[in-house]
DNA sequence: CGGCTTCTTTTGACTGAATCAAAACAAGCC
DNA sequence: GGCTTGTTTTGATTCAGTCAAAAGAAGCCG
């Protein structure tokens, strides 16, 4: 029954990668399906993540692999202040991010105003801008109800507390 | 001639100091100096600044007082992706930021939409918001028209590139 | 003024996140 | 199958920032 099909019709990663011109490699993969399951996954999740299927594989090379992937375009990295950088397969469209101040959890939210370069100021003070990035912050919906207090693994030191 | 005056009419460091429950101390103080001479200053920065009057002060001490200041609501601490912390006076406005992705220098820009938390996505997805943070990402007047490839202090490393 | 308590600062070690560099290895092309 | 170029490993290194203990100063109280 799948012999009648072609071989991949779901856009898998290694095709991703040769439509980008790199190589396919194990690691970059299953970094690609790391980040798939994982939805804003920094870069030692995205190892412990590899390393169930690929044991051998080196923190180096997970960065390496997002770097390249970024540098592709097909991965996005944010970094939000007072954390390491997180990583997602959602690009092109520039989304932003809510971020919970008591646990961290991050969610996408769509562009605030029309499409890319969102939030109009296009000459502010000589500059040109080519992009807005937005982070909002604030409780997510376990936070708020649950046990507030406790949970707080402070992300808040660099912002207000 | 200056004996009919209130000993300080500028709210100086030090009455900002004391009217926050902070003690006064004179690297506190050279911090704030510090801060108002460098608009966008990284810690680094100030740490340099300050050395120049009280040449003994140390690192820490200034990571401290930055982070005392910045916890009194005196100073607030800006992290750009990929650029360390930086930090300035400017406070209690929630104003936002353009940054050059050629040189890195850093300018205010007003607040988009209205006042404080702006950018109304209240309650997205679960989240109650509390602070829409927004950074421009842009060419500066100087890295447009100069000699735009040489400068480059390669910012965007973690941007698109 | 002198002493005391509490807050600051110094010193120096240490962490986490990420980068660099050289050698070993594998993809993809002929 | 062999070669070239791009990837991955290994291990050291940087940078920004934090931790902790001891020494020092600010501000209060009598």
């Amino acid at each position: 029954m799948t012999t009648t099909q072609p071989a991949t019709l779901a856009p898998d990663g290694a095709s991703v990668l040769r439509a980008a011109g790199l190589r396919v490699t194990d690691s970059r993969v299953q970094v690609m399906i790391a980040l798939a399951a994982i939805p804003h996954a920094g870069a030692d999740a995205v190892y412990a993540r590899v390393r169930e299927s690929l044991p051998n594989t080196s923190r180096q090379a997970v960065y390496n692999v997002l770097g390249d992937l970024t540098r592709a375009g097909i991965v996005r990295r944010i970094e939000p202040a007072g954390q390491p950088g997180l990583f997602e397969l959602r690009v092109g469209d520039n989304h932003h991010h809510v971020i919970c101040t008591n646990c961290g959890v991050v969610a996408d939210v769509d562009c605030a105003v029309g499409h890319a370069p969102c939030l109009t100021p296009s000459t502010e003070g000589g500059f040109v801008i080519a992009e807005a990035e937005v982070t909002y912050w604030g409780l997510c919906g376990d936070c708020r109800s649950g046990s507030t207090a406790q949970v707080s693994t402070n992300l808040i030191s660099t912002k207000e507390k």
